[in-house]
DNA sequence: CATGAATGAGGCTTCATTCAT
DNA sequence: TATGAATGAAGCCTCATTCAT
């Protein structure tokens, strides 16, 4: 009886999010969930009040943090727009590679939701976020506003489009090659 | 008793299309399909003898027939690439708009089936038949054989990662400004 | 493999109609339903599309016919209204005392369900069928219009106010003294 | 922060007395009930060790307390034993169509209990304590201990009768009518 | 004396499918 | 060819209770 490492409800986020980005929200059952993130039955709706749908949303912030963390990431260090866009495909296709993440974590976890407004809502949040984080260094590397939000604009629709590509021909090759799209 | 328009097959396919690429694969049960559908109930597996997975195959296709008609007409008519493609781009815009397609009718219905690789691969081959119309067009309209390739390639992208904004902010805007990501 | 001798249908009604006259409606679980008819667990959405609450409206009515053959039968040889009333009381102190009749099996089932405006409708419809039935015998056996309405309003509520203290009691014998308050 | 009228043990038996009333033992969950009674979660085990099932006789307790004294306001002041017997007929209605009050509050708090055996006894134990306290103003009005008895068990089988008709019926009317039952 | 986090059993309902006709 | 009755598995959620503090 080790004490695991994370707290039931972190365990349940990091299930929630991989199982939903995988299959999608209405594919993953609650027995899966808990299966997959060795929590006890009734610890759920402890947690999480809402039961699934507060999962859901849950799962999408964290998966949007981490998104948020490999974009500062790729930027951090370039010295152009270019640079650290380039980068940022390359990261994207090494994590698609590496964790089969299939497609957007945000889009296959809240675009199928019950609560459709409480979730596209959401999704906009997240997306938003993501595209006024490219943003923030577009302006730092010297992109007038104007471009910038252009810019981080286009990296956003060219990763999603990517992602779904990728998935399809289950292979990260599309990923790559969107830096010649930029 | 009036005799439906459609027989009770193309009644189901388009029934399912439609609530599929709305609610995603898992989140529409074959109760709604049928009531939708005003199909008698046990009509679905005389059609589809494999039940809903056949079922979900068959509406992709037919989706995916009509979007080939929509890269058609958007290209028969146009003098250059960029002018297909920027009426492609508006035809979407206004779909959206019309019917809430909300995001691409494949992904939703493909990308979550409980048999992935027969419904990956279907995805596969529905979105590199979307690809090759695009780039015979280009051809036809002058490009060389790699830059149609990598132009179509693009082009599916954009439309890819605008649907899933378009989606998300409600608005088909982006799927217009589409045109100047070409 | 023997065929039973009723249709699942109504083996889910009678087994509901005596486990809500026990326990009471919420008090009854669809596992111990499902079990104490034999019924295979996917039938009772079949045979009762808005599940148990249909169920127990089948119940109430099903056993609201008992009574009212119970009724029938204690006033079809009675030769005074005062002589059928008396052998209603024993009727029903007999199967009180026989099947454990604990209350009147319409209270139990639909005076608690969750749509109340439906059940209470129901439970009015059956218990002026009751009192109907009680009136026409009235009259039959020469009691004035006015005061057959009366009379059997009087049983009614007799023998519901004998069944609540025969419940408490363990005991018929109260049913039996309802002759004397006639 | 003002502080409540009651408190906590007072308002969860106050708030189980009202909902148990309404909707049963079986149909009040323990988290309505602490919302009602605007109790803290974990109070309830200690103000009632055994959980639900000795809430749900302390709050009989308290209604039968209630019960009793209505029984003794209405025959205090009476001349005669009907006088206070209708007295009492039309106090139950007036509280009926106040407060709604469905039906016998014991009924609906101990004959579904999930310890039988000791709700039973209890609803036994209350009342014979209603019936005595009828009983003891009977004998003080000048009826015969015989007489006295069988009134009072006379009286409080027609207002049990007499709540359940007047539930179904959504009207008090019947509960004044019991007079002439008398 | 009082609290609220945590839990496993059971709640009712919908699911996709098979089968007899 | 076409139907709808019948079914077992799984769906999400609420339950009354225990426990550490």
């Amino acid at each position: 009886m080790t004490k695991p490492a994370l707290p039931t409800k972190d365990r349940l986020i990091q299930s929630a999010a991989h199982l939903f980005r995988t299959r999608g929200y209405h594919g993953v059952g609650l027995a899966d969930l808990l299966t997959d993130a060795k929590a006890p039955k009734g610890s759920l709706y402890h947690h999480f009040p809402n039961g699934k749908s507060d999962l859901a949303i849950a799962a999408a912030t964290w998966a949007s943090d981490g998104m948020l963390r490999v974009i500062a990431a790729s930027f951090d260090g370039a010295d152009t727009f270019e640079d650290g866009a380039t980068t940022l495909c390359y990261k994207l296709a090494k994590l698609f590679d590496l964790s089969g993440w299939d497609t957007c974590p945000i889009a296959s976890t809240l675009f199928e939701g019950p609560d459709n407004t409480r979730f596209r809502d959401h999704a906009k949040h997240i997306y938003d976020g993501w595209i006024a984080e490219v943003q923030v260094h577009a302006a730092r590397l010297g992109l007038s506003e104007e471009e910038a939000q252009r810019k981080s604009e286009r990296v956003f629709v060219l990763i999603q489009g990517g992602w779904t590509l990728a998935r399809a021909r289950h292979s990260s090759e599309i990923l790559r090659d969107l830096r010649h799209m930029l």
